[in-house]
DNA sequence: CGTTTCGTTGAAGAGTGTCAAGGCCAGTGG
DNA sequence: CCACTGGCCTTGACACTCTTCAACGAAACG
């Protein structure tokens, strides 16, 4: 029995991934049913976090990553001279910590954005089953390598997109993957601040707002508040490949 | 005996990383001397790049990762419309292709600036030696993660640098690079041009001249042409920390 | 119900981008 | 060896996007 006496974790429920709905996210495909079985073990506990709560700050030593079971989150690294930057915002069945690897302690903030719940999983357990199982190394590896072509599509975006294309990625992203959880991809609600946003897109709060005025203005979306409405989304890809809307 | 009637491949020399002087950049420290010998199998031959050509294209199958014995290449994504985005240069004893391993496939470019070597290390035994010696499978992940982190630290610079602060930070990365690699850390050649340093930090080309020029005027550095000469390495740092220079 | 945080909008200004012209340098061919 | 060529770099003038500063309104919270 793992330790439990930490604040905030669910130790005592038997986590089983196999039945978990979000199994596509975190667990590899084609295993034999032993092998899954052996992946239930991976998840040590869980652990909720309340809104605005860290689930680790940067400099924490690394121990485990995190598979968001439901919530929203956001991970950010600091300047020594304070700038933040929000380097992603997470939803369910994404796993948070990879960066904590390289160097046995983490680099970045993550803070939930709404309360949270994630499943505990201790970074000696994915060694362990690394081990065992070649699939789940190369699905493990695969995890890892996909995050860094993702950032590779962040720096497109940082340094080289304008403002509205900018935004229009990002609208278009968050649509789809809550799509992809089976919400719905043209209504949504942003858990982040303008200020967030901003942050993560390389903007000011200010201009964020003032292009989300402009899409709304410019029938593309409904904007109330943190309630977002795609209503043409053709419209904001036709925005993301460069050419402004013709219409 | 690998195959061998690959273009530009040098299977024929034995490959030695024990005797490789870049070793404390590729393998991890603290193997047994068995531990050692298996790495060498890793590398199955090498392979040369002219200047101007590709190490691999976005799209082209995934197969190997590569590490850099001599030479100097960019890593670049493009968009739809055809934006380019330089991602990283690299340069000798570092990794390339770790993007491939996400989805079999290489999702960036990679072009030689200079004349350049590297080791072919074909991923099935990345995976074999992984399998086998778990010392080696840790330092694997860990290089994917350290890559994870290096991008926050880039996505800091492009979300949150004005222009003057991009470049300082350039110069300095640089410096360190080199230093760490036995080369002076004060004066070095910049293999690329200004567009790719633009690229790189999102900046034009015309900024990233005009830029270089005032660091020039500001007596911190030494500029001409490719030739840079880093004369006040202090300053640049505080410059990077958001404090423009009082001399 | 007051307080605080967050969001919107306007006006003015700074920082980069754009466009254009000219200079420097390496490589090529006469 | 020299002139020519094309790529790369520098610099200026101007345009434009985004930021900054400021004020106000709306929602969230205790």
């Amino acid at each position: 029995m793992p330790s439990s006496s930490v604040l905030n974790t669910i130790p005592s429920l038997r986590v089983s991934c196999s039945h978990c709905n979000l199994r596509e996210h975190c667990v590899p495909l084609g295993l034999s049913l032993k092998e899954i079985d052996r992946l239930e073990d991976l998840v040590a506990s869980r652990k909720r976090i309340r809104r605005g709560e860290p689930l680790f700050r940067a400099g924490d030593r690394f121990e485990a990553i995190y598979a968001i079971r439901l919530g929203f989150l956001k991970s950010s690294v600091m300047s020594s001279d304070g700038r933040e930057q929000v380097t992603n915002f997470h939803m369910s069945g994404e796993l948070i910590g990879l960066d904590g690897i390289a160097n046995e302690v983490h680099s970045c903030d993550v803070v939930a954005l709404e309360d949270t719940e994630v499943c505990v999983i201790p970074y000696e357990r994915i060694l362990a089953v690394s081990a065992e199982i070649d699939e789940y190394n190369i699905h493990f590896q695969k995890i890892l390598s996909r995050e860094i072509v993702r950032q590779h599509g962040l720096m497109l975006l940082l340094g080289s997109m304008h403002a509205e294309e900018r935004l229009a990625a990002f609208l278009l992203n968050l649509s789809q993957r809550f799509e992809s959880r089976g919400y719905s991809r043209s209504e949504f609600v942003l858990r982040m601040t303008r200020a967030e946003i901003g942050s993560y897109l390389g903007l000011k709060l200010e201009t964020v707002s003032r292009v989300l005025s402009r899409f709304s203005h410019d029938n593309l979306i409904v904007v109330n508040q943190k309630h977002v409405q795609i209503v043409n989304a053709e419209g904001l890809r036709a925005i993301v490949s460069g050419q402004p809307a013709d219409v």
